[in-house]
DNA sequence: TCTGGGGTCCTAGGACCC
DNA sequence: TCTGGGGTCCTAGGACCC
């Protein structure tokens, strides 16, 4: 793609998006400090309302911090099928503007207005179309949109940066150097905290002083493929075009538990029961995977991870939970663990169910090679688990995990992390006789809920039994991003 | 009661191959 | 019979993004 000389690529984002919808669909929380994240004691902030951002909350602040900093916010687990519905809504409107639509989460995107059917694409007609789009979604969704356009995708972003909130930037073709060499080289994609602190060692602050930098220098410092792109980045040279399929790589499932974990037999139950969510998100997504890893987080915070690669895809629960266990058992979990996670990588499209498979994948044998070191390459997947394995035999030579096989379907694990409460502050509910609400708070027993929508004025407040048969919740998501 | 969850891309070293 | 030089695949870890 040659460089463009309209200001044709547009970047859309949400305006605090998580916490916008929520006080959408909450009248008594407009106007006021909302904070969406992680309600546990490890939780971090999600999205934090602008009134929020006026107490220095902000995103992946630890919940304890935004406590502290803003005590009077309305506190709030992610409702996430309400901000896909919004995202759904908000693409479409995007989708009328071009083909060539680029989402990066639920609440950004990019797209690229050249190919659409646009005749004009000077700054005064995108200005008019990014206009036209941030009413047409505020009107559709009721949340505001910030609109940045420019010639690349990394100035239409920075334009959406400074439009925030609900604005709209267009920088004008022939004034990007103008506008970004003075800003702080953490505008660019790819420099976080890390490269701004090399950097910042050669006294380098802005992306001008970046620019002063040759490509040899910069690739030296941070590397090959991190120091090229930056030096092109820092002169304005961006021709990445606009890309709207792109294939998944990896699925994965992770949870940080309220207490670091050190029972064996709880950690197995644990590790199992995410090997079966992700091969559910396999197969619903139609896709199979030959890298099973799994990722732990000591109690100080060390992150370690442990990979096996297979001769052929899966998508099998057992296959996957066998694999993952014994990673598990590679690991010295003595000292606790605060998190865990079970991924799959090396993703294909490759349909799982044919007839070999499906009459094993119930009952995954043992595979004695899983090394991928090309000796069983030509067997076809599924041909590997053929082994037969009665449930509770002991495995040879994989130290102790049988003995946790056999165990870790008698673990409830909700009730050993102490997970007992269905209601979580923020989750829509029906009462039989007040309608539709949300739930305020809950404890000892009870829960408090406001009644009130996005339709109607702010809501009276009453509480109930946490087990009164007249309090309902709808099939709402509050898992997290 | 510092530090989520779901991703992507990159690097470095070793094995292996030609 | 001093030790080349790519490639590719795999594993582990880290930076970064939203």
């Amino acid at each position: 793609m040659t460089a463009r000389t309209d200001p044709s690529v547009l970047h859309l984002d949400l305006d605090a998006f998580f916490a916008a919808v929520e006080q959408r669909d909450k009248p008594s929380l407009r106007g006021r400090p909302v904070i969406v994240g992680g309600l546990g004691p490890r939780g971090v902030v999600s999205t934090a309302s602008y009134e929020a951002r006026d107490f220095g909350v902000r995103s992946a602040m630890p919940m304890s911090e935004a406590r502290s900093r803003c005590p009077n916010a309305a506190f709030l687990a992610g409702r996430f099928g309400a901000y896909r519905a919004v995202s759904r809504t908000v693409m479409e409107q995007l989708h009328t503007l071009s083909p060539l639509v680029e989402p990066l989460s639920l609440d950004e995107a990019f797209v690229d207005l050249a190919a659409g059917e646009h005749d004009d694409l000077s700054a005064t007609a995108v200005r008019g179309i990014g206009e036209r789009l941030r009413s047409n979604i505020h009107a559709a969704t009721s949340v505001t949109a910030s609109v940045g356009a420019a010639t690349s995708k990394t100035l239409a972003k920075i334009a959406s940066e400074k439009a925030k909130p609900d604005g709209l930037v267009v920088i004008e073709p022939g004034t990007e150097l103008d506008v970004l060499h003075p800003m702080s080289v953490r505008v660019l994609p790819g420099v976080g905290p890390a490269t701004a602190d090399r950097v910042a060692r050669l006294g380098i602050k802005t992306v001008g002083d970046l620019a002063t930098m040759s490509e040899h220098e910069l690739v030296d410092l941070l590397g090959e493929a991190h120091g090229r792109s930056l030096s092109r980045l820092a002169r304005g040279y961006d021709d990445r075009p606009v890309s709207s399929e792109r294939a998944s790589k990896s699925i994965s499932v992770e949870d940080t538990f309220d207490h670091d974990i050190t029972e064996p037999a709880l950690l197995t139950a644990l590790v199992n029961r995410m090997a079966s969510k992700v091969a559910e998100r396999l197969a619903a997504s139609g896709h199979s995977g030959r890298t099973v890893t799994l990722k732990a987080r000591l109690h100080d915070f060390t992150t370690l991870s442990r990979s096996v690669t297979l001769p052929g895809p899966t998508d099998a629960a057992r296959e996957i939970s066998r694999l993952a266990v014994q990673l598990l058992d590679e690991i010295d979990t003595s000292s606790g663990i605060r998190l865990l996670g079970v991924g799959v990588s090396g993703l294909s499209d490759w349909v799982q169910h044919d007839l070999l498979s499906s009459v094993d994948t119930d009952d995954a044998g043992r595979s004695d090679d899983v090394s991928g070191n090309g000796e069983a390459g030509e067997r076809e997947p599924g041909e590997h688990v053929a082994g037969e394995r009665r449930p509770g035999v002991g495995e040879p030579g994989v130290g102790g995990s049988g003995e946790r096989g056999a165990r870790e379907r008698d673990i409830d694990i909700d009730a050993a992390l102490h997970r007992q409460h269905p209601w979580v502050p923020g989750m829509d509910v029906v009462h039989t006789q007040y309608g539709p609400g949300w739930v305020w708070g809950s404890g000892l027993g009870r829960v408090t809920v406001r009644f009130e929508t996005a339709d109607t004025p702010p809501g009276p407040v009453r509480t109930f039994a946490a087990d009164d048969p007249d309090l309902a919740a709808p099939d709402n998501s509050t898992t997290s991003e």
